[in-house]
DNA sequence: ATCCAGGAACTGT
DNA sequence: ACAGTTCATGGA
């Protein structure tokens, strides 16, 4: 590639203990999925750099990850940004060897460390989307949440088209503090739902929460206590999202169906273990349970 | 038709 | 603190 090319690639170095084609199945798990797009082993997104929407080309290249700006060369600073944003989402400054390491001996997880080899968790980096997708997710078969949460982003959010093909940004806080539970409604959200997620972004609109605020905290449960104090966050909710945007490799929705299911059939059980029975499972994975987790939800889609 | 889904708030004890 | 109830809708 010549000189200008250049500033339309970024190249970013991975952790050794990394795959991309294994975080591409978990990215292309689902047919309903807005936010992103797997297609001949790349990976499409659209994202908000400084308030420019950037459209990225993700792919794996001679080991490390090819970042291709198919609309043009950006600033220096957006191709900072760029960087620092994939570094999030695919969680590459965790060490996972010392995962592997812990879990090498568990009976079920030390297959699937094996088998799912260099995948990381694949995180939300905004906590808007992560809070409020948790919070669709609730009690609800994941093919609707899936509906549910396009029709949201088709609603509320921006969209860019290249090449004949619509990418979409997630909905901003700003937007839907804007809203009425009624807006939500027409969409199937439940009264409930609307209210909740109209409240984070109120809440967010208002500086009451953020990222930033929820970082500064060291100390898990103190964290976790406040994520709580959200009107239609739960356990589950906090867990889910201090494992997915907080980057808490110990965090831990003990709650979670999808876990439950994994379990069982990892165990060869016939029926769903207890939450005690997790809790002893779990005993070997401390500092790591967030990362047990994820591997197996990984296990679920094959 | 029937069960239940990547739960949480509310209510009564 | 703890257990039972309500919400509320689509997928399998």
């Amino acid at each position: 590639m010549n000189e200008k090319d250049s500033e339309s690639y970024i190249d970013i170095c991975p952790p050794t203990e990394f795959d991309f084609s294994e975080c591409l199945v978990f990215l292309g798990r689902s047919e309903h999925e807005v936010l992103h797009q797997v297609r001949d082993g790349c990976l499409y997104k659209l994202v908000n750099i400084n308030d420019e929407m950037i459209l990225l080309k993700i792919r794996s290249s001679l080991g490390s990850i090819l970042v291709e700006l198919p609309m043009g060369p950006s600033s220096e600073s957006a191709r900072v940004e760029v960087v620092s944003y994939i570094r999030e989402w695919f969680d590459l400054d965790q060490n996972l060897n010392n995962f592997y390491n812990a879990v090498s001996q568990d009976m079920v997880l030390g297959q699937l460390v094996h088998k799912y080899y260099g995948l990381r968790m694949i995180c939300i980096p905004d906590l808007f989307e992560a809070l409020t997708w948790a919070i669709m997710g609730q009690q609800i078969n994941l093919t609707f949440a899936y509906t549910l949460k396009k029709r949201f982003t088709e609603h509320f959010g921006e969209c860019l088209s290249f090449k004949g093909e619509t990418h979409w940004l997630y909905p901003t806080h700003e937007k839907i503090a804007a809203l009425d539970v009624e807006d939500l409604r027409k969409l199937q959200f439940t009264v409930r739902k609307a209210e909740y997620i109209i409240g984070i972004a109120k809440a967010m609109a208002h500086g009451e929460i953020n990222k930033q605020l929820l970082l500064q905290k060291q100390d898990y449960e103190k964290i976790k206590q406040s994520l709580m104090d959200i009107r239609g966050i739960g356990a589950w909710t906090a867990d889910y999202v201090m494992m997915k945007c907080l980057h808490h490799s110990g965090a831990f929705p003990l709650a979670d169906v999808g876990l439950h299911n994994a379990l069982k059939i990892q165990m060869g059980l016939d029926r769903k273990p207890t939450i005690e029975e997790i809790k002893e499972m779990a005993a070997h994975w401390e500092g790591w349970q967030a990362y047990a987790t994820f591997y197996l939800w990984r296990s679920l889609y094959e």
